[in-house]
Order: C-alpha cells, then structure tokens, then sequence
RNA sequence: GGAGAGAUGGCCGAGCUGGCUGAAGGCGCUCGCCUGCUAAGCGAGUGUGGGGCGAAAGCUCCACCGAGGGUUCGAAUCCCUCUCUCUCCGCCA
C-alpha cells in the first residue's frame, strides 16, 4: 500500500507509475473520495470537539447541582449528528481505501521501463547449457520412466497439477529441501523457520496477496483461511503489528514450505510436469530491513539464491525484470532463471523483491532508531531460494545421461546416499 | 466441544462504583547533571494515526485502552457480538 499522504501530494507520479506497469486505476476517483473525507472529517471533528466542551461543562455544572437538562437535549441532537457524519466518513473511507488497497507498488527508479516480460532484460549467464549426444527427454518423461514420478496416479488422488513422487524422487525432492536449508542457514547467515501453511485475511492482506489476487489462492471453505500460495506471507506477517529494534535489522529467515496455487487462467501452460503445479515446494528467503541498505540486501539475496544454482552446477541466467512484468507488490525484482534442455530455454526458478514499505505498511512492521524518537517502517524483501520442484525438474533435464539415470550433483550425494538414480521397481 | 479468567502505551502493570486519565506506578530509552573508572544517584523528556493553521520551528483539534456495534450529554470504565490468549474438563496426532 502506498501512503495516502505520497498518492495525494504525488498525483502524477502514481499514474505515471501506473502508467508503465500497463495498469489503469481512476485516481481520480481517489482525488474525490479524498477531499470528500477531508470535508466530512473537518465538519464532524467541530462537532466532536464542541462535544467534547459541553460535556465537561455538564459535568461541573452537575457538581454544582446546576440543572443541565436543556442542554443535554441539545447535545443529543449534537451527537446523531456526528454519529451520521461517522457513517458517511467510513463509506467513504471504505471507497477510498479500496482504491489505495488495489494501487500497485511504484518502480524503483533502477527498474527498466517495458511493455510485458519481452522487455525483461537479461543481466547475466552462468554456467553453458550442456550439450547432449541425445535428444534430451523432458523431466516428467525421464521421471516416470525411472518410477519416481506419477502424474496419472497423482491426478486419480487430487487432480490435475498435482505431484507424486516414488522413491529416489521422494529423497531427492527431500535433499534439495535439506541443501538448500543447510546453505542458507549455515552459509549465508538466516535463521530457519517453519512457520503455518495455513493464514488468515490479515496476512494475505499485510503481504498483498489480497484483496486483488483471491482468485489466485485456495481458499479453506467456510472459514476464513487460505493456504499459503508462498512462505512470503508467513514469514513476512510474523512482525505485523510489531515495532522492531534497529539493531536487529537486517532479519534473515528461510522457510521451507509448501505452497499452494490455484493457477486460474494458466489452463492451457506448462500442462505437464512440474513446472506449473497447485502444490509445490519451496526453500523461501525473507529479509527485513533497513531502509538504507534494502538494495545491497536485495543484491545479496540475489547471490543466496544464485549460490544454490552455482553448487548445484545447473546453467542460469538472471533476468531484471521491466516496469510492466513487475509485481503488484514489488518495487525492483529479478527473476533467476534455470536452463531447462527439454524445452531449450531459461525458466523462472527464483524470483527475488524488494517490496521497500509496501508490505510494512500494510501488515504495519516498524522500527525504531537509536537516538531518535518515533518509528519508522523497515523494507521486506524475499526470494526464492529455491523453488524445489523446478530444481527437480532442471536437475532431471540437466544431469540425464543416455540411459535415461540420471546422475546426482555433487553436493547432493551426501544427502542422497547415492551418485546415481535408476530405474525404481 | 463444555466451564471459567483475561486482552491497557516499547515492555510490565494500575484504573474498570462512567466525567479534569493519553491514561498512575515501574522498567526501558533519550538528553542533561553528578560521581576521577564501573555500578548507583538526580533532573527533564519519551505512543500512534488523522485533520486545520503556518514558509518553517511550531501551534491547535480529533481519534485510538483486542475488533466491531450499542447505551449515555459524556465510556478504557456499562451492555451485545466477534477474535485471540490463559486455566480446568472432555476428545485427539
């Protein structure tokens, strides 16, 4: 959410900013809404303030034993006056802020301008895709021919963009889970969590999923819960409402969890595989930060994520994506994007945010500064690092050999038990 | 699921026979003083949000004592609903 001050004083820099996201939102209405509330506010703030008199009048005169029945019957007429006034003040309120709810974040200033993901530009390339002997196969038929993956059996227990995984699939989904954890914790410095999969409206809200986005969720049915779509939304609420003390800034979490998606509108994409599931797992990192200093940990985020692509020797690029592809919540964002043979092209593995006060604002997470009175919000940012089914997925396509095994990383060996997967019976 | 207790400022904790209580007291924090170090001591200050006036410093008003309603001239204080926390019982991985 954007301050309602910035959007007032800013009028034409929001709809510029607007404007190169290829969104539409009537400011206008907004600019309405606003001085109506301001009127209605000033008129009913009089009244509350001549309340405010009388009543204190009503009550020394009372001690004096004078008789205040004249001017009680006025004041009740006072007081339905401001409790109308009220009622007009929050429509109107409700009106306005819906409008500042469904405002997207404005671009870093760093961020291209661009139509669409065409305009995403590429910022660099590790790692050279391999060259097979081979028509590399796709994972899901690599995966499935080695027993570890079962889409049929999948869709006959949930449906469609639903995995299952036998065996050596099972470990290695497992291992990735584990590595990617014991980097980040152990390596770069965050702390583990493991926080609910399930939260409420609140923190859908704080993290910007809702309101814009609930057809995008799965919802818990006669409640008002909804599954986690990413541990962003989790992990980030776990200091709404808070005040936090500078010098535990930054805060560095990473969540494995799963998460869920209903993938409406995306019917006819990445039908097979597990590149577009409902349910997936995912290594999350999450930073609170120092205003200052949010863009360096954006970076560093940026290398945690790509450091999991670099032990794990799979060739990526990473891609900064344009003010048109930019998130609803996000001010700057690159997207870590892995080399997949079967479909000779990068796919999105990691996205990493910085939201800046986008998020604090709206799930309210401050700080305060040494030496300084008053609070002020921190930056959230969060990353991907990474999404464990699409690693599955690059690491399948990656490490295929002519056989159709597929042979395990390096640094995954340890947690596999093995430097090979074959056939499962 | 049944029976109770509670939710107050950064934290702890009074107030809850309705009126001068934005809210005692304590802790913490900031600034100043003092003590040749440290600890202690003394003094002052210290919530958030939103309006109005002002170039600004600032002045002023309104709201906020879990959330939302109600009663009343007036509510942290009374009533209702909801959420959450705690205790006991039941059930349960």
């Amino acid at each position: 959410m954007l301050e309602i001050k910035f959007v007032r004083q800013n009028i034409s820099k929001v709809q510029r900013a607007l404007l190169m996201r290829g969104e539409t939102a009537d400011i206008e209405i907004f600019s309405n809404c606003d001085d109506e509330r301001r009127a209605i506010l000033l008129e009913s703030e009089e009244l509350r303030h001549r309340r405010n008199l009388v009543s204190q009048q009503i009550a020394s005169m009372k001690k004096e034993g004078d008789d205040t029945s004249a001017i009680e019957i006025d004041m009740r007429e006072v007081s339905k006056k401001i409790k109308d006034l009220n009622k007009l003040l929050s429509e109107t309120e409700e009106k306005l802020y819906a409008i500042l709810m469904a405002l997207p974040n404005i671009p870093n200033e760093s961020v291209p301008v661009g139509k669409d993901s065409s305009d995403n530009s590429v910022i660099k390339q590790i790692g050279k895709p391999p060259e097979f002997e081979f028509t590399p196969a796709a994972h899901w038929t690599l995966g499935e021919n080695l027993g570890i993956l079962d889409f049929d059996r999948a869709s006959k227990i949930a449906g469609a963009r639903f995995p299952l995984y036998f065996g050596a699939g099972a470990r290695l989904e497992r291992a990735l889970i584990n590595f990617m954890l014991d980097v980040q914790t152990k390596e770069h410095g965050y702390k583990e969590v493991l926080p609910p999969f399930i939260v409420n409206r609140k923190s859908m809200t704080g993290t910007g999923q809702l309101p814009k986005f609930e057809e995008d969720l799965f919802k818990i049915e006669g409640r008002d819960y909804f599954m986690i779509p990413t541990a962003e939304v989790p992990v980030t609420n776990i200091y709404q409402g808070e005040i936090l003390d500078e010098d535990m800034l930054p805060i560095k979490y990473a969540a494995y969890t799963p998460c869920f998606r209903s993938e409406a509108g995306s019917y006819g994409k990445d039908t097979r595989g597990l590149i577009r599931q409902h349910q997936f797992n995912k290594v999350e990192l999450v930073k609170f930060s120092n205003p200052e200093t949010s863009y360096d940990e954006l970076e560093k985020l940026l290398n945690d994520a790509e450091s999991i692509l670099q032990m794990l020797k799979l060739p990526y690029q990473v891609i900064i994506l344009c003010t048109g592809d930019l998130g609803f919540s996000a001010a700057k964002t690159y997207d870590i994007e892995v080399w997949m043979p079967s479909q000779d092209m990068y796919r999105e593995i990691s996205s990493c945010s910085n939201f800046e006060n986008f998020q604090s604002r709206r799930a309210d997470i401050r700080f305060r500064r040494k030496g300084e009175k008053g609070t002020e919000l921190v930056h959230t940012l969060n990353g991907s690092g990474l999404a464990v089914g699409r690693t599955f997925a690059a690491i399948l396509e990656n490490y295929q050999q002519t056989d159709g095994t597929i042979s395990i990383p390096e640094v995954l060996r340890p947690y596999m038990g093995c430097s090979l997967i074959t056939k499962e019976r």
